[in-house]
DNA sequence: TGTTAGCACTCTGCATGGTCGAGTGCTAAT
DNA sequence: ATTAGCACTCGACCATGCAGAGTGCTAACA
């Protein structure tokens, strides 16, 4: 009995397999010459029937080959699929390629986009760290002429995000620094995600008259950490998609695209699709419905212990998981070991200052 | 004679405005009765016709109506079209816009192409300002953590570009003051343009000392000129296209994204589009072949009377010339006062400083 | 009991051919 | 110079028919 099953299922996996490469409705004949089960078309019909049945495969029409449902990919992805390397070369000349993004950590992670763009064929779509997941070290504010400000704020994990400000009037470089102590004062060693009641508690506890100096750019530094959402996220190989035969229909590619455009709409996507270190969202499993007819697949990245933000891939529902899994798997692996081997070089010191 | 010709014109005006709403080939009837020339069909035939030799109607077989020539749209452009205003409560929409955009030039950038490719319903594609063309005022080290220091770089035109570098060595506090300052006196007041000869020109001057420290910072420093090209252009309104007729055919959309994704490849196209206050681009008369079927216009912006970029907009050649042509006017417009009205209040101050 | 060959059936894709309507060019009349 | 009329052309659309792929069922076989 148990070989029977088997059988079936790898049955399944064979249809799968061929389904993912050619798009088209697979036939008992196909699967009983190209798979050589050994056995005729006509057992292989009885062993689809029975599948079908079972709600894993589909059949278009009466006349054409069955093609898999998605709870057949759900399966596959759960018990079925096997994952493989990628290689010793080509993960060698993967590692090889980040090392010229070691500066800026946004950097690193659009290469690792590219990168899964380029090596999956599909689009990708990351997350660059988002501000609510990190802690503030310190904020620096750099005159730079007139009210016109650069605010330099440095997280515990050594991420750098600074942005322009424009103050209400032109501020002398002592009053700056004194502001800046003061703004240091209440906003070090604050998680961004609770800084809103975070801060009012602490400027209970400053005079009127360091008060009145923050007036103007508390509210600015709340702002930021909202307001840069739609900067956060970066997608590459968008028209990817338009290869796919599941896509020529010119108006199922546009709502595709016009969700990619949408950059908050992905944040959320991201959001949604887990945190685990890889997360698989298959077809309607997806709450956005213009994703629906696609798959996405997720992994996380971590600096120092602690998830900040995640990286993607999007593609047909029709998508070949085992490979896509295993270039998400390392690329992970590889930008994870990427941003954390340059925290721990610095890491020490930064304590000890 | 003359009136003859005006006729001529006349029709012309019509027939492409005719196509340009309906993208169908016009025949003569509906010339002759939609736009009531007072004249039968059979003779807009026959003007047709002549219009036609002229090489300014093509007839796609031999059965259909008439669709205008690339060459019509020039002289349409050229000769025919009114550009009108936008009406006075759409103007001060905008120009209300632009308000939240004043801290970030570069956000008030990426806001006129929004309202671009909102307006036109075309795709916006936009140039941020080019390193080339300014000219720097001082820089900045500021220190992060342990090797990693932030470039905070201010042209004269108060333009503010910053860029997370990485040293080979963690750097105390004070030789990165002296560094910023040996930095500071040689790249002050030059021509980001003529960096390269600049710099080595002037390095020559320095003691061996000084030469040491500014080692590494040198390269840095001009990679960064270069480095930033293809973020320096942003795109907004991509999947519009897709409600064109043009673009119903897959692969030709495809080639069109493709474009729009390969931000280097835009830069050339704003670069060889002109730098006029208004610049317009048909058909096979932009260079790059995969924007052919396309049409182009562009307008500059300028700080300080210098031109240092420009925005644009790109469409079916079968494009609502005068209105997007009134619309890059008034957009450029008013980009041109706001990024110019930040200037004036400031530009005096600095100076004296 | 599982497997298989055979056969009738169904459905799509494609080519064919005919009709309709839109639009033209030409000619002759005004 | 303009126009009405008419023959002509061509694409869009539809019905038809055929070939090919694939199925389900049945009866025979191991």
């Amino acid at each position: 009995m148990d070989e029977k099953k088997e059988r079936k299922l790898l049955i399944l996996h064979s249809i799968i397999k061929d389904y993912v490469e050619t798009a088209e409705p697979v036939g008992s004949r196909t699967i009983a010459k190209k798979y050589n089960f050994g056995v005729s078309a006509a057992t292989i019909r009885n062993e689809m029937s029975d599948l079908e049945e079972m709600g894993l495969l589909i059949q278009p029409h009466t006349s054409a080959g069955r093609i898999p449902s998605q709870k057949a990919y759900r399966l596959y992805v759960d018990e079925l699929m096997k994952i493989s390397n990628l290689g010793k070369t080509l993960e060698a000349d993967i590692r090889d390629s980040y090392r010229q993004y070691v500066e800026e950590i946004d950097n690193a992670i659009k290469h690792t986009a590219n990168m899964i763009s380029r090596l999956t064929s599909y689009t990708s779509i990351v997350l660059f760290p988002q501000m609510d997941t990190l802690n503030c070290k310190h904020v620096q504010l750099i005159p730079i002429v007139e009210e016109r400000v650069l605010m330099v704020v440095v997280t515990k994990e050594n991420i750098v995000k600074n942005y322009e400000i424009r103050l209400s009037r032109a501020v002398g470089n002592e009053e700056l620094v004194k502001m800046n102590n003061i703004l240091n004062h209440i906003v070090k060693d604050s998680n961004f995600k609770n800084i809103g009641s975070d801060l009012t508690e602490k400027l209970e506890t400053l005079s009127i008259e360091e008060n009145q100096l923050l007036q103007e750019v508390i509210p600015i530094f709340k702002d930021i950490l909202l307001k840069k959402q739609e900067d956060s996220v970066y997608s590459n190989g968008i028209t990817n998609i338009l290869n796919f035969p599941e896509f020529y229909d010119v108006m199922k590619a546009k709502s595709f695209l016009d969700i990619i455009e949408k950059k908050s709409k992905l944040v959320q996507i991201l959001n949604e699709a887990g945190k685990d270190a890889l997360n698989i969202v298959i077809g309607t499993e997806n709450h956005v419905a213009e994703f629906q007819d696609c798959s996405l697949i997720t992994a996380t990245y971590k600096i120092g212990g602690e998830n900040i933000g995640s990286i993607g891939v999007i593609g047909p529902i029709r998508m070949n998981y085992d490979y896509v899994v295993s270039v998400m798997n390392f690329l992970s692996q590889e930008l994870n070991s990427q941003l954390n081997k340059s925290e721990e070089n610095t890491k020490g010191d930064t304590i000890g200052k």
